[in-house]
DNA sequence: CTCTTTACTTATCATTTGACAATCAAATCG
DNA sequence: CGATTTGATTGTCAAATGATAAGTAAAGAG
């Protein structure tokens, strides 16, 4: 197989992720919030709770950084910071009740977009897409995968 | 098949592209540009000649936004502007030998990181690798399909 | 030939974002 | 125990980004 080629096909593929991710997500935000308030406040829905170092690495944003972020979130009640009973340095965060609705909200927009879009496709081959996104999950994106 | 499981399969699914996009493009941006313009240029780079309309349309951002830095990016020698002999309004934009240069440098990065993590994938895996990228983009992702 | 629309530019402004220095308290190491 | 490391906070600063108003010139419509 053609790597120089293979690469190609797969930049072409992200590149239409990402296109797709946009048009979908486009308008979920509350204006309430920034967009990058928007990202923490999604990967806190998903992985609640975290700490906020875990959302430093994971949002590729600096500590001090986060933290006014996340401090913003907290006075817009949003987000909730709780101790961690084995080390007293450390926080976990998790979305609030107001945060959670918001969160619902927007996923519930972004469900019905992603439904609408595949409306029309057979069972079968709502079969073989799953089985795609299986095969590149685990061949080529693995979660945890070392660089 | 369940939706509501096959909707959370695929926001996973994004997750884990946007998340590799990051990784495998971390620090192939040039310092002398900002992650704006690195994305203009990535845009221009692969769809050359494009109008600045095209890339306000495509990088969600306005027209003026577009026009500003279009202009830092030719004043750093890294695109130039041609009139369209159709429409003199209009022009046509692309990469100057210096911004090729820089891209064909940032996309050699991006390769090399890419095959180091497909190294370890049999041939066979490659194949289906590659069917389930045809599957995502066809049935699913599909360039220019309507919302 | 006007009128309107399209493609783009310039200027300006507020907000967001990123980076850095300094600080603090709890945990851990030697 | 003291020294260092870790997790988080505060404050400050400059740069990047987004939004808007106003303007120009060419194209197209009536």
């Amino acid at each position: 197989m053609d790597n120089k080629a293979f690469f190609h096909k797969f930049v072409a593929f992200t590149t239409a992720v990402h296109q797709m991710t946009h048009e979908i997500t486009k308008g979920v935000k509350s204006d309430v919030i920034t967009p990058v308030q928007y990202s923490i406040l999604e990967y806190i829905a998903v992985s609640q709770p975290v700490t906020l170092s875990q959302i430093s690495d994971c949002q590729h944003m600096s500590m001090p950084n986060t933290s006014r972020e996340l401090k913003k979130l907290s006075e817009k009640n949003l987000c909730e910071k709780f101790a961690v009973a084995e080390d007293r340095r450390k926080q976990f965060i998790r979305l609030s009740k107001d945060g959670e609705a918001m969160m619902n909200e927007a996923f519930k927009h972004i469900e019905t977009r992603f439904l609408q879009r595949i409306k029309d496709v057979s069972e079968e081959e709502l079969e073989e897409i799953d089985r795609a996104l299986d095969v590149l999950n685990t061949k080529v994106f693995h979660s945890g995968k070392s660089l």
